[in-house]
Parts: C-alpha cells; sequence; structure tokens
DNA sequence: TGTACATCAGTGAACGCGCGTTCACTGATGTAC
DNA sequence: TGTACATCAGTGAACGCGCGTTCACTGATGTAC
C-alpha cells in the first residue's frame, strides 16, 4: 500500500466518489462510514484522515453528486450555448431515469435534502438556481416564470418516473411531460 | 393500562399515525420501533403483537400516509366533482409546502419509495395513479398528457420548493408553477 | 549521493450506543358454567 | 348474577449486530545534513 501525498489525493478521491454514488443510490442516510471505507479499498479508521466526520463527508458528497450532475448538463449544449430541446430530451430521457446513481443529483436527493438542515439545502438551492439559470438563458424569453416551472416539472417527471412500477406508465410520464415542455417553447 | 381488544385497535391506530407522519417528516428509514411506540405511549416489546415486522409497519404506513393525502386532495372538491384550479392552488400553497409531515405523502416520500423495492413502489404509483385520474377529470381535456403532466409539475414544484433555502425563491417556485398550470388549463 | 530521523497515511482493536427482535412474565379482559 | 379460568395486550430485560468515533501502532515517505 501506499503512504505517500499523492497517495492520500487519491484515497480521498476514490472516497469522494463513491460517496457520491452511493448518496444518489440509497440516499444521504444509506452511507456507513465502514463500508464506504471498505468499497474505496481502505479500512474505517483511515476515514478521519480525510474527513471530521461522517456529516462533513456527506456535505462534500453531495456538493460533488451535484457538480458531476452538472458536467453531464453541460455535455448537452452545442458549442457553449446551452440548448433546451436537447436538455430536455436527454433530462427525460430513459437511460437517465435509469442512472440514478450518475445522474442528476437534484432529482435523485431532493426529497432527502428538503428534510435537512438549512446549510445543505443551500447547497442544493444555490445547483438548483443554476440550473434554471441556464435554462432561462437557452429559452430566450422574457418570462422568468418558464425557466423555473421548466425545471421544476423536470425533476418531478423524472421523480415519478422512477417510483411508477409499471414500465410503460413510467415512459408515459417522461413522454408527457417532454411534449408538453418542448411545446411550451414552441408557443413562446 | 387497559388490555381490552377495544384498546388494541386504539393502539394499532395510534401506532399507524404516529409513524404515518414521521415517515412523512424523516423519511421511509427514520423510524425506529422504540422511538415509534415511545411515542405511541406504549412500549417496544408490545410493537410485534401489532405488526410481524418493522419492514411490515413501514408498508402500511405508507398506505395510510398517502390515505391521508388523498383525504386532504378530496376536501378540495365542490360537491363531488374535483375542481382543477383550487386544487392547483392548494397544492402550491404555502401552507402545504409547510406541512410536510399531514401533506401529500407522494411528494415527502417519491424520492424514498424510487429506492424502494417494487411492492413499495407500487404502492405509491397506484396512488399516483389516482392522483392522475382525479386531475384528468377535472381537466376535461381530449389529452391524458395534460393530466400526467400537471401532476408531475405540481409534485416537481412542490419538492423543490421545500429545498430552497431562500423563502421569496420557494415562493416564486410555487408561484410560477401555479401560473403555468393555470394557463395551461385556460389555453384548452 | 547517502544516511538518520520526523512525519504521517493507513491499520485494526476497542469504546459506547441504539437498533430490530425475542421471550418470560403480569394482570386485566372476557368467557364458560 | 357470581365464580373460575383461559386468553392475550402490554411490559421490560436480554440477545446479537452494525454504527460513528478514538487511538496506539506500523512502516513507507520525504526531508535535513
Amino acid at each position: 500500500m501506499g503512504h505517500s501525498q499523492a497517495d492520500k489525493a487519491r484515497s480521498r478521491e476514490r472516497i469522494l466518489s463513491q460517496a457520491a454514488e452511493q448518496i444518489r443510490n440509497g440516499g444521504l442516510e444509506s452511507v456507513s462510514v465502514g463500508k464506504l471505507m471498505r468499497s474505496a479499498n481502505l479500512t474505517h479508521g483511515g476515514f478521519y484522515g480525510h474527513f471530521a466526520s461522517r456529516s462533513e463527508l456527506l456535505a462534500h458528497a453531495l456538493e460533488r453528486a451535484m457538480e458531476e450532475g452538472k458536467a453531464a448538463f453541460e455535455a448537452n449544449r452545442g458549442n457553449g450555448t446551452p440548448d433546451y430541446e436537447k436538455t430536455v430530451r436527454s433530462y427525460l430521457s430513459r437511460p437517465h431515469r435509469e442512472s440514478r446513481t450518475t445522474g442528476c443529483a437534484i432529482a435523485a436527493l431532493a426529497g432527502d435534502v428538503a428534510r435537512a438542515d438549512e446549510p445543505v439545502r443551500e447547497t442544493m438551492s444555490a445547483h438548483i438556481e443554476r440550473f434554471i439559470d441556464r435554462i432561462d438563458s437557452a429559452l430566450c424569453s422574457d418570462d422568468p416564470d418558464l425557466a423555473i416551472f421548466a425545471v421544476s416539472a423536470m425533476i418531478g417527471a423524472l421523480v415519478v418516473s422512477r417510483v411508477m412500477a409499471d414500465e410503460k406508465r413510467s415512459d408515459a410520464v417522461l413522454a408527457a411531460a417532454k411534449r408538453q415542455l418542448l411545446a411550451m417553447h414552441e408557443r413562446e
């Protein structure tokens, strides 16, 4: 095993990216220090060399998870400017519904965060605002409500589609939201 | 303390309604047998006279929480027929945002349920479908997508508004969704 | 460049705690006569 | 209606377990000379 400073940075990175995945998969409370360290090929005792407490780790993991979601969003822009239609289509796609672990952290964790204390809610709020801003500039509309509404509806439709036990109905939720949100854009 | 059969029914009722509240407040995993029984003025040992296991209790509590949400919804109809405008306004109201513990269980728990196994997802799916059906008949539209979309957007907006740390922005989310969903109805 | 030593990343035993579940028990309830 | 007894709702001690956190230790790293 390595003990260099570079190794420590790599270890921290492994712990953090595992945690970011795990919270999206099982919720904020699903991460345990022991299991997390094992999944990063370390023993539990070393955890406190990287983070002061489990709760500090969770804050960093949430931030990380949301950064990754943002990165996925940014892959959906044609040369610099965000593209509304592309974003809606990919956000409300079946692959995104299926990839809870690597997809948008807002959709995966909004329910958990709504119950958390203010600092945690602020972290996610900032990311939601950023999402809204991007949609707003993609929409090129005078009405700022449209972006707020589109973001809320996308998140809601994705969450609902992940609950639906019947795959056809789950598809119908994604399709209905996609159609309405694209129509909304065309009406502008 | 009472030990009659009527007392037992009352105890079960107390346990269940406490559990239904607690899961909406803290998520499915937040309920512990010991704390739950204490909040129902009983000791932990008696729990297993009412439910076979914690997980069986959770299934019943989820069902109960959703029934209560449905009851709140049904208070919003003018003499028999559901009223779209009234429903949207009360679903996306500040009081509803503030009352996570007694409000719509779909919004409170969709994120948790999305991670649960199929039987649990089926329970919530059925309630979502019922919600969609009611909105559909309230809308009097030929397009079934509208009800699916309206329900997804209402749930999404409520969840997002509960995350937003800044109250004005949280209000803005509710207001934007309200305005768009009511405009959608008028266009019909 | 080579040696001596301080640093510190990671290990694994140990801690106190709350969890879900079991079980022997208590005493009020409700029934059979 | 009154008594004797079986039932069973609720109690609380005990169980094994995994949790977050601490700490004495190990041995590779990196630095001072």
